[in-house]
DNA sequence: ACCTGAACACCGTTCAAGT
DNA sequence: ACCTGAACACCGTTCAAGT
C-alpha cells in the first residue's frame, strides 16, 4: 500500500482561522486513524481494537491519538458517524436508481440488509452504544437523522403515490427501520442460518411489510 | 440484605455421583456469582462488570471464579442463559392467561418489549454477541431455542384458528421476532424519545404486524 | 475439591518534556 | 502546534501453593 500523499503546501486560508489543519506526521491523522479502526473492527472485531495497536500499525505513538479525539469512545463515535454516512448514501441510491417507487422501497430494505451483513462491526458499532454516542457527537445525530429522513422520504412519496397508508410518516419510518433493523441483527448473528436462509427471511420480510403498511385495504 | 443459608447438611445422593455440590465458600458460589453479574450489569452496565470487583463484593478471591466457569465470557453466558429462561416464562404467562388468541398474542409482545425495558443490560448480554455465546454454551442455546419455541407455538395455534396466514411457522416466527426485537432495541436505545413515544411505537406495531400476518386478504 | 496470592501480559489515559 | 516516553491505575488469566 503506498504511504499517503503529503499535504498539499498551499493551503486555503479559512478567515479567522489560522492553519487549521497542517502538516501532521500521517497528512491527515485523524483520517488515518478513522480508517485503521474501521479496519481493524471488521478484520478483528470491536472487541480486539486497542488505540496501541492502531498507533503502532500506524507508525505513531499510543498517545497521539489524542490529539484528534477526546479518548477512545469518540474514536469509536467517528467510526459510527462515518458507517451513518455510507448507509444513507447505499438507502438514496437504491432508492432512487429503482424508480421512487415501490420497487425502489423493497431494494431500499434490502441495501440495508447488505450493508450490515457486509459490514457486521461497523454495524455493531452504530447501534452498540448509540444513545451514548450520540449524545456526545453532533456529528453522529446529525449524520443518523439524515438516513433516517431517507426511509421518511421514502415513505412520503409512496403515501402521496396512493400504495402506502397515510400514517404519520415519522411512526410508519420507525416501525419499518425497527423490523428491518431487527432483520439485520438476526443477519449478522447468523441466527439465520446460511445465507439461502437469509434471503429467505429477507424476501418473506418485505412481502409482509409492503402488506402491513399497504394503502389499500 | 441477609447472607444465603448455610447448605443442608444432608444431601441427596445422586446415585454415580458422589458430592455433586459440597459446601462452597457462599453455599453455591456459582449462584451468587451469577446473581452478583446481573446485579452489577443492571446498575452499571456490561462495561463496567469486572471479575474483580464481583469476587470482592462476594468476599472471595478474585479466580476463586474460575472453580465455575472457564473464563469471563462463559459467566456471561450464563446470565443470557437465565435472561431466555425469564423472557419465556413471561411470554408462555402472557399468552396463556389471555386466552391463547389474539389478545394473547399482543399481550406477548409488549410482555417482550417490556421484559427489553426493563432489563435493559440483561437483554445487551443476551443479544450483544449471541453467536460466540450459544456456539459454547449447549444450555444458552436450548434455553434460547425454547424461548423461540413459544412464538413458534402460538403462531400455530393461531393458522389453526384461522386469523393467522398458513405461511411456514418458523419463518412467520422469525419476521414476528426480528420487528419485535428491532422495537425493543431503539426502546432501550432510547431512540424513541419517553414512554408514551414508545407506547405510542408499540401499538402502532403490533396493528401493523397483525395486519401483515392476518388470514383474511 | 476448593480456594488463595503473587505474577504475567495486557489495557486506556495522563502528563511533563521534547521539537 | 503536534508528538513522545514514562508512569499510573487498572484489567483477565495462569499457576504453584495452601487447606
Amino acid at each position: 500500500m503506498a504511504p499517503p500523499a503529503p499535504a498539499p503546501r498551499r493551503l486555503q486560508r479559512t478567515a479567522g482561522r489560522r492553519k487549521p489543519a497542517g502538516h501532521y506526521h500521517h497528512g491527515d491523522l485523524r483520517r488515518a486513524l478513522v480508517d485503521e479502526a474501521v479496519k481493524t473492527i471488521r478484520t478483528r472485531g470491536v472487541d480486539q481494537l486497542t488505540l496501541r495497536a492502531i498507533g503502532e500499525r500506524l507508525g505513531v505513538s499510543r498517545t497521539a491519538l489524542y490529539r484528534h479525539f477526546s479518548d477512545k469512545q469518540a474514536l469509536l463515535a467517528a467510526v459510527s458517524t462515518e458507517g451513518f454516512r455510507t448507509l444513507r448514501l447505499a438507502l438514496t441510491a437504491a432508492w432512487e436508481e429503482h424508480g421512487r417507487g415501490r420497487p425502489g422501497f423493497e431494494a431500499m430494505a434490502g441495501a440495508y440488509v447488505r450493508f450490515a451483513v457486509t459490514h457486521p462491526a461497523h454495524y455493531q458499532v452504530m447501534f452498540g452504544r448509540f444513545v451514548e454516542s450520540a449524545a456526545a457527537s453532533a456529528d453522529l445525530q446529525r449524520e443518523a437523522r439524515a438516513a433516517f429522513d431517507v426511509l421518511v422520504d421514502a415513505l412520503v412519496a409512496q403515501q402521496k403515490a396512493g400504495i402506502v397508508r397515510r400514517d404519520e410518516p415519522a411512526l410508519q419510518a420507525r416501525f419499518i427501520w425497527a423490523a428491518v433493523h431487527g432483520i439485520a441483527m438476526l443477519a449478522i448473528d447468523g441466527q439465520l442460518g446460511g445465507d439461502e436462509h437469509g434471503e429467505a427471511l429477507n424476501a418473506y420480510a418485505i412481502e409482509r411489510l409492503r402488506r402491513a403498511i399497504a394503502a389499500t385495504p
